[in-house]
DNA sequence: ATTTGTGCAAATCGTTTGCATCTGA
DNA sequence: TCAGATGCAAACGATTTGCACAAAT
């Protein structure tokens, strides 16, 4: 069935989801209203569209284009310049992480923290580094400058045979 | 003066150099032609000038545009698509490193080793992390994959005051 | 002579923006 | 009501590409 299209926390009395709401999906809602409104941003029906999408089902990395088609598969009718729009705000608001693995798109990360990835080359595709990696030191930021992000990009390409 | 403008190492008993080559120039272009007949790439003129201005003045960070500008500047008449072109085989000769630093444009970094940057966000620059940044411990990569690369990027902003 | 590189402009890709319309507080 | 959001399409900036011409082996 689709995400909720409304605000309303809706009765909704339905089976397994396939975006993925949990068993109960007010509870899900409730949680998105109170991020966006924590966040000051209103709950538009978009804006809970893909806040359903984005963090109701464990941590996440996304791209606008997999994000708006995720969307549009759920049935959530909205454009892509307003996920766009949306994922700039949520990153802002810090509800999401922008990752730039390879200098052509960008990734979003539901988990904010500083944490490393592993970007597939070939399957553009960006993975939890499990673990394995660990700073010992962690630099002076320049003078007049703080830190502001520390991105760690372990880079995989398939091996040749 | 103008950086060398044929294969041929030229006679040249100039003084400072706008484009910085060392005092013998000979000597640079020398070192320029070996480097693109290692990476069997043909020293043409374009090359060798991008090659003069990125292999003769230490360890550089340089932009595509940012490159084009000081060709221009050094009256090296080429166009911006042979420096994207020419920065592109660079790299996958091993002459240089590419980083994706704010998910718009790439740097070029004429120090290919592994080591970690410092990217200015309000200034759009690259600067390398002096010390005080060291892991303990790098991850295997995932089955069937190897590590291309290792890009670490700490984001600075200015301090609000 | 044959292969490789260059230049230009057009094409592409991810992303942002202007503006008219709609919607939530 | 009225600030704030959305949608669309056009604008955008960085980069790549197709193709005719030029230069290197």
């Amino acid at each position: 069935m689709d995400i909720q299209a409304t605000n309303i926390p809706a009765v909704d009395a339905s089976g397994p989801d396939v975006v993925g709401i949990e068993a109960t999906p007010d509870a899900g809602v409730q949680h998105c209203l109170q991020l966006l409104g924590n966040a000051g941003l209103r709950p538009t029906r978009q804006r809970l569209a893909l806040g359903q999408l984005l963090f109701l089902n464990g941590h996440r990395h996304v791209t606008a284009e997999s994000l708006y088609e995720e969307a549009m598969a759920a049935n959530a009718y909205l454009s892509l310049a307003t996920v766009y729009n949306t994922l700039n705000q949520f990153t802002e608001a810090g509800l999401l992480r922008r990752i730039a693995a390879d200098g052509i798109k960008s990734f979003f990360d539901t988990d904010t923290s500083v944490h490393p990835h592993f970007y597939l080359e070939g399957e553009d595709m960006l993975v939890d580094v499990a673990d394995g990696l660990a700073f010992t030191k962690i630099p002076e930021a320049l003078p007049g400058h703080e830190i502001a992000r520390l991105d760690v990009i372990v880079h995989l390409r398939r091996k040749r045979t």
